[in-house]
DNA sequence: ATATGTGAAAACATTCACAGCT
DNA sequence: AGCTGTGAATGTTTTCACATAT
């Protein structure tokens, strides 16, 4: 158990581990080994050690981990104990496809409000959430108590909507939109670029090495 | 220059690069220096200069880099310089989110084909990609020349899906299906996790650190 | 016997700083 | 004078290997 800094990688591993483990205790496991969970995705099982002894001493020498203390463990660490209300900002294909992947996967992020601009789109329903007026933006906000946003605007608008969001005092936002944007110092802004992920796999494809009997 | 191999890293700066020489070149700027690349995604200018160098020696000392030669030597390095054919698998809320985004977004892949299980589905149009039966994906692959797949099934469905996938030669794959897959050696396999994204973000906002006025 | 927790080593990535070219 | 290309230095992440606990 260390007081350092813990890197992004780490966490987003403690997700896939914390998924896992509820699969795990779905199958009436009682308990798993470091070497048992590295398995099941292809990883190191020092690194998974390492990744919990930050948090503390969770294993037993000789048994592993318990899986529901090490699941209730994680769920604390990630903050998944506790619900959060997310908004959707961009009621387009993607903000829409978003707003019911999330509403589907049983989380503890529930869909509070979406916002456009589109005047034809404020007031309708996206599964059972309401589109408002993005210049109500702070007020919704605030009714709805939500805590994270997620952008889903075209790269043009995505620095404005930025900073409608983090005026409003949400500190943790999920950017879709392929523009480099810059957060205010204490806000969480993680970007996934839809474009540059598959550029990446024609990178691969346009290299040498893999060439034997690949399709053009 | 350097034959190293590049890490993802690189490649994925590679393409931030690109799309904004495409706007260097549209706003008809000449060159760029890579202090002036830097500055635009709050980047280090030796990182961007080495990032370069590993393919060749595109700029010129005093001067810095001619927008139009870099823009396309990174093209080509890209594979982008060449159509790509996708073919979305799951013809659900993502499936189609991500075909029209994809649509949409101009850009070297085309989406050719869609294909899903259910039978209510096959034969239906998405913007004007027809979706075809999972079962024909073999030869449906072959015929549409594709050589990208994205994967926007169920977690449940997503392995046996990438098996199909694979099995039809297919060498690039990008899945979003949150399960870990494991591709075959020459096989490029991308996973985009969108519910390990927010939970970053939920294990931000549970650290103690930035909880000065933040939202509950 | 078995599996954790962790220093030390190795691998990898970023940044510095400057020689060298235009 | 100005900016690249790159070795060297620094920082970060992963893996090894083993003492330590049950």
């Amino acid at each position: 158990m260390k007081s350092e800094k813990i890197s992004e990688l780490t966490t987003s591993r403690l997700s896939v581990y914390l998924r896992c483990l509820n699969q795990l205790a779905a199958d009436g496991e009682r308990t798993v080994s470091s070497e048992g969970l590295a398995k099941k995705f292809h990883l190191n099982s020092a690194q998974i050690r390492k990744d919990l002894a930050y948090f503390g001493e969770f294993g037993v020498r000789g048994v592993g981990y318990y899986v529901d203390e090490l699941r209730d463990h994680l769920t604390k660490i990630l903050g998944l104990d506790r619900p959060h209300n997310l908004t959707i900002v961009g009621a387009g294909r993607l903000g829409t496809a978003l707003a019911d992947y999330y509403r589907a996967a049983q989380s503890n992020f529930a869909v509070a409000a979406m916002f456009d601009a589109d005047p034809a789109k404020i007031g309708t329903l996206v599964g059972k959430v309401e589109v408002f007026d993005i210049k109500n933006f702070p007020e919704i906000a605030e009714r709805y108590n939500i805590d994270v946003a997620v952008i889903a605007v075209p790269a043009e608008f995505a620095p404005a909507v930025l900073q409608q969001i983090t005026v409003s005092g949400i500190k943790a936002i999920m950017n879709f939109a392929p523009v480099p944007l810059k957060a205010p110092e204490n806000v969480k802004l993680k970007t996934v670029d839809l474009t540059i992920s598959l550029e990446g796999l024609a990178y691969f494809l346009a290299q040498p090495s893999p060439q034997n009997g690949q399709r053009r």
